[in-house]
DNA sequence: GTTGCCATTAGCCAAAAGTCGAATCCGAGC
DNA sequence: GCTCGGATTCGACTTTTGGCTAATGGCAAC
């Protein structure tokens, strides 16, 4: 019971059973709480730009469109006076304290009790970041490489990050422009400018580079 | 103090002191072991040819040109009668699992203490299959994509084994052929005969189905 | 309005990627 | 020795990428 004046909450989340879920916590905790829904990075950003006034953001690390930290940095840094809780399935401690160092202002595990997530909504409208229990956020920074990649990952505008997310599929360039409807010459531009952000001389690099944002562990690499 | 009728055993892993106290622990158990080292991909090619009557392969997932369960399948799948153990500084359950669904003997923590190595060391050339404490292989196969793809992998030849771990570098063909010597028009028959094996269109693709492999867990995609 | 950024597209070009067919090499088996 | 099949090698050819220029329209800030 926080505030009631018309709050406005995005919810982005592709199982449409638990966006529901987290929809009728949301009520429980905020009364006349508005919401919107988005069940992909599409919707996501329509529904973003329709209310750049929202007080929150519900989000889900796996949509169609996206995955990982990919979505997150981005809103973080192009959307930064709106909070984002992030809300996922992976509860695993090194994917949460990712989370918050890429800017979450909370992390609620979906496996959670009902109750535990109506006392993380709460908490986190009271500006408090909410995280599961014994989750020590350690002192260690962020990957230096993973967060180079988040900072030039939110340089991008969103149709560059769209198309980045898609050449992370491995589509050619004609099937990103036939997808999003434009020619193939828009889409080469893009990617041109992708590679130039990302400070990378190919697409593979590139994909290489989102990977890298992963759930999963970071890399790990010569140590 | 199992056999030491010249028993031979490979070593492969990049970090020299762990190496050296991982051939004192293999003394220690086998007086007379006869022990190979490999510190890549390309020395163990080497030493796995060399030594083709090897009585067990410690493998490290982490090494210049592999990453991952990369070399696990593909070293299961060609060189069946060679034993291999892994050794890894993660020790993620999630991961040991992996590995030993891959066709791993046992799972050796690098964190282990040196009484423990010597005892899954033994355990193991009894023909025992090691691991470490608290580990519930639990009832769960492999994912069936990572299934197909370590099969499709282990299909590969040394040569385009080697060169796809080259292309999930992000390196071009002009590189990775001056890198082995031979012309570009080579490594492009290599590529293309990569992406049959592994039903892909492109290199992308390719890369993206061997970051599947990595100690990172599996796909979580759609659900 | 003007300025600047973004998105869109075309056209051109060089480089890289990928396909095909063919020559060569090499080890297993006869 | 010989043959056979697969691996390796390579050149020629096509397609895809990626860089560059330039022009258009939209939108937001100044």
């Amino acid at each position: 019971m926080t505030q009631s004046e018309n709050s406005n909450f995005i919810v982005a989340d592709d199982h449409p059973l638990f966006r529901e879920a987290l929809i009728h916590a949301i009520h429980n905790c905020v009364p006349g709480a508005v919401i919107h829904e988005a069940d992909s990075l599409g919707s996501l950003y329509e529904v973003v730009e329709a209310h750049p006034d929202a007080d929150l953001l519900f989000l889900d690390l796996h949509m169609p469109g996206v995955s990982g930290f990919s979505a997150l940095a981005y809103m973080r840094n192009n959307h930064e006076s709106l909070p984002t809780v992030v809300v996922s399935a992976v509860d695993d401690p090194s994917v949460i304290r990712r989370a918050i160092q890429h800017g979450a202002s909370g992390f609620i595990p979906k496996s959670s009790p009902i109750r535990t997530i109506e006392a993380a909504i709460d908490a986190i409208l009271q500006g408090e970041v909410w995280l599961p229990d014994n989750i020590d956020l350690g002192a260690e920074g962020l990957d230096s490489e993973e967060a180079r990649i988040a900072t030039a990952m939110s340089a991008l505008t969103p149709h560059q990050f769209r198309v980045l997310m898609m050449l992370g599929e491995g589509l050619l360039n004609k099937q990103i422009a036939y997808q999003l409807g434009v020619s193939e010459a828009t889409i080469k531009a893009h990617v041109t400018a992708i590679l130039r952000k990302m400070q990378v001389t190919n697409r593979t690099q590139a994909v290489l580079a989102v990977q890298r944002l992963n759930t999963k562990e970071p890399g790990l690499l010569v140590e």
